[in-house]
DNA sequence: GCTAAGTAGCTTTTT
DNA sequence: GCTACTTAGC
């Protein structure tokens, strides 16, 4: 049980060591389990106990942080503090997550009751009871980026705008950055500064496109990411009732990852802790690295001035890597400008130097890495885990993929195509967000003719010209569909309308899983995939059955009482791949982005593809911000390493199918040669792959295991699934004119089949074609890509 | 309205 | 090399 009683006697202004001693003796004294203390050092102690006024934690890469904030956390609860008082906001559900199993193992099952979540979720979770007072209702829809784009793409196309110089991923990036800046719709287009940018950049409709975007949103009773923290803040400046409310309740706020947050995020904790001022603020500037989503490094580097009584605590001791380690990643970031003074040093072994792998193609890269792994884990004895495999952009995953696989190293991919992204999960997610949303703009687009009833994009339009004329939702109009639309399209609508309102129904009075299950067979999507047996309709109906599954144990759990399939839904939205990972343990290789290993370690990482224009990236070249924060970038990879890091380049690298010369990245002439293991260092000219030969010979370690064997054709497309078909090498189709049936043959897509009928006549001669995975087809033979199998 | 073929644009990074 | 969208013919 946690002690609980008040300390009254911390004042903003009292030094940070009288506070450190007065808390220790107290609580000694009362007898509480304060164990955990001492498995801290002074810094990270005083961090610790500091649990009044502004705090800032400024904490270097390995230097304990979650350590930190999960015993101040139980300090805070220790000293008194209700859970209930205390919202801890981290920056992905995963962080969230590990953060509640810590502190609970500290303070028990009280974990429970603190607000601990992303922004987007605890902000979203407030809005669902404080939304009405702007006028959405609580089971508003939480439209994803595609969502906004698709919705966005549509506006473009009704006010007959070139979707070129308004490219949606554009317009989505202007609209985004606007509401993370806190500027709304109707500000946009007031803003002569905004107006006359967007005139001379030859885009004068975007504060249209703004406003049409937030009315439709509105309408669809659906926000997306921004407008969740955006509509946050409109709560909180319109409403101060239910800020005080929410002042109140969250005496305590603790701030992970605060270099990453924007200007809405800031200005919501601001106003959040603005009575109590109980705010900490976790975060190194070093790891900033999400500015291109707005994050504003600024609200760490001027914390200070926000709070003038602010104390500081460094965390400067790394505990994570080796000495070489630490000092290579420190001698990058050294290498930018703006940054907060610190000294992050290890006591660890010196360790191992980093070595540098040189390939002459992305495939080669692939191969030495997977081979470096087997060897390394044979010679330590280290299992698979250990090993992390890190890249700048997930298309750089295939090539790794690839050869891990060839050589029978089994590994796990973190990002990427998240579960919820599949087409067959958002297509069910989308009947679900029907039903009880029939708002739902998006959704509805998504699924009214999905599986096929006949309403196509005729139709479809008709829709939604008769919803903007009459200034109403998609779902006003097919739900009377005889006072809205001609009689035709009525009738084809109906059975439609009719269905959802059955789902409505079904979901009212059943748990989630029965309604979900009942929603998956009668609108006719599990049958739909069922009876596709292609390979990746196979893993379709697996993904369902796995979508269902996962909604069965939530049913099926005790600790809830609303089990609804409303209550699931809800943060769906929110929720990534992580969040669905079903072996967590599994003894496999990471791979993953940069971006995502924040936060994570491993004894072994190899940072792969250092190269110009890819790493740095070509887009950050512009400016020194940006190239900063691939520095920083490139720092957070180094620092995931706790014994070995293993760094590679290829001299060539295919990039949309086409094969292109690569130069090794600045990055590596900024490593500090001392750290290196200089064998390795390959001579820095040429990216003159016909030499290749020669230059490996000189490349004495890597020769021991990767056979000299140039690759020619770009090897077979990969992924997790077997895909439907791969051509065979030299692919070319045959004259098919002398076609017959019983002729055997290969498509470039559908793979090996057999003719079974021939009808027409030419040129629009028809053949019918059994494929193995794929079964019959009918191909037009002036189009078909077949060639005869001899 | 449906299907297959053809084409443009794309790759940073994530809630 | 992939995907999302458009086009053409039935």
């Amino acid at each position: 049980m946690p002690l609980k009683c008040r300390i009254r006697i911390f004042h903003a202004s009292l030094q940070q060591g009288i506070n450190y001693n007065f808390v220790t003796l107290t609580f000694k004294k009362r007898g509480t389990n304060l164990d955990y203390l001492q498995g801290l050092n002074t810094s990270q102690r005083a961090a610790v106990e500091q649990i009044k006024g502004p705090v800032m934690i400024v904490a270097g890469a390995g230097s304990g942080k979650t350590r930190v904030i999960t015993y101040r956390v139980a300090h805070l609860i220790n000293n008194g503090v209700d859970p209930f008082n205390i919202l801890v906001l981290t920056f992905t559900n995963k962080a969230a997550k590990e953060m509640r199993e810590r502190i609970t193992k500290v303070v028990g099952g009280e974990a429970k009751n603190i607000w601990m979540g992303t922004f987007h979720s605890v902000f979203a979770k407030i809005l669902r009871v404080e939304g009405h007072h702007l006028g959405y209702p609580s089971n508003f829809t939480i439209y994803d980026t595609d969502d906004s784009k698709s919705l966005i793409r549509t506006i473009l196309k009704e006010m007959q705008l070139d979707d070129k110089l308004y490219n949606a991923n554009f317009v989505y990036n202007r609209i985004s950055s606007a509401k993370n800046n806190l500027i709304s719709a109707a500000e946009y287009q007031k803003n002569e500064h905004i107006q006359a940018e967007d005139r001379s950049s030859g885009r004068p409709h975007l504060g249209t496109i703004y406003q049409t975007y937030s009315q439709r949103c509105f309408k669809a009773g659906a926000m997306d990411f921004d407008d969740l923290l955006f509509n946050t803040n409109v709560l909180m400046k319109n409403h101060p009732d239910v800020l005080y409310k929410y002042q109140n309740k969250f005496k305590y706020l603790m701030l992970d990852e605060y270099q990453d947050t924007n200007f809405s995020q800031y200005i919501i904790v601001k106003k959040l802790a603005a009575i109590h001022e109980n705010l900490c603020v976790v975060g190194d500037d070093a790891q900033s690295i999400y500015g291109f989503r707005g994050a504003n490094i600024q609200n760490i580097l001027n914390f200070e001035k926000d709070y003038p009584d602010l104390n500081i605590f460094k965390l400067e001791q790394n505990y994570r890597s080796t000495q070489n380690i630490v000092n290579l990643a420190n001698s990058i970031i050294a290498k930018n400008e703006h940054q907060l003074k610190k000294d992050v040093f290890s006591t660890n072994e010196v360790g191992d130097k980093i070595k540098i792998f040189r390939a002459f193609s992305d495939n080669e890269e692939g191969k030495i890495v997977a081979e470096n792994i087997a060897q390394k884990r044979s010679l330590s004895g280290s299992p698979y885990q250990s090993f992390a495999i890190l890249y700048r952009t997930n298309a750089q995953s295939r090539a790794m993929e690839e050869a891990l696989r060839k050589i029978g190293i089994p590994y796990k991919i973190y990002g990427g195509t998240s579960f919820y992204q599949r087409k067959e999960i958002k297509d069910l997610i989308a009947y679900f967000r029907l039903t009880f949303n029939p708002n739902d703009e998006e959704a509805l687009k998504r699924v009214i003719n999905y599986p096929r009833r006949g309403i196509g994009n005729t139709s479809i339009e008709r829709i939604m010209i008769s919803a903007n004329e009459h200034n109403i939702s998609l779902w006003d109009v097919i739900s009377n569909a005889e006072n809205y639309l001609d009689s035709r399209t009525a009738v084809t609508v109906a059975p439609f309308s009719l269905l959802i309102k059955s789902f409505q129904a079904a979901a009212a009075t059943n748990t989630a899983f029965d309604s979900a299950m009942h929603i998956a067979q009668h609108s006719g999507l599990l049958k739909d995939l069922y009876e596709d047996k292609s390979i990746e309709g196979l893993s379709r109906y697996e993904n369902i059955q796995e979508l269902l599954n996962g909604i069965k144990e939530f049913s099926d759990r005790e600790d809830i009482e609303e089990k609804g399939l409303d209550v699931f839904m809800q943060d769906i939205a929110l929720l990534t791949n992580e969040d669905n990972d079903k072996d967590p343990n599994a003894d496999t290789v990471s791979l993953m982005t940069i971006h995502a290993s924040k936060g994570l370690e491993f004894p072994f990482v190899h940072i792969v593809g250092l190269e110009e224009n890819l790493f740095p990236s070509q887009r950050s070249l512009n400016s020194r911000d940006d190239l900063e924060e691939e520095r920083r970038l490139f720092y957070v990879a180094l620092t995931r390493a706790e014994k070995n890091i293993y760094i590679s380049y290829a001299t060539s690298r295919y990039q949309w199918g086409n094969l292109n010369n690569c130069e090794p990245s600045r990055f590596i002439d900024e490593l500090d040669p001392q750290y290196l293991d200089l064998d390795f260092r390959p001579k820095s000219n040429s990216s003159d792959s016909s030499s290749f030969e020669n230059e490996r010979s000189s490349w004495q370690p890597l020769d021991t295991f990767s056979k000299p064997k140039p690759q020619t054709s770009r090897p077979k497309t990969t992924s997790i699934l077997p895909k439907a078909h791969v051509p065979s090498s030299g692919f070319t189709p045959s004259d098919t004119k002398n076609l017959q049936v019983g002729m055997e043959v290969e498509h470039e897509r559908f793979g090996y089949g057999k003719v079974v009928n021939m009808e027409g006549k030419s040129p629009d001669l028809k053949a019918t074609i059994f494929f193995k995975e794929l079964g019959q087809k009918q191909l037009l033979l002036k189009f078909a890509k077949l060639r005869i199998i001899e």
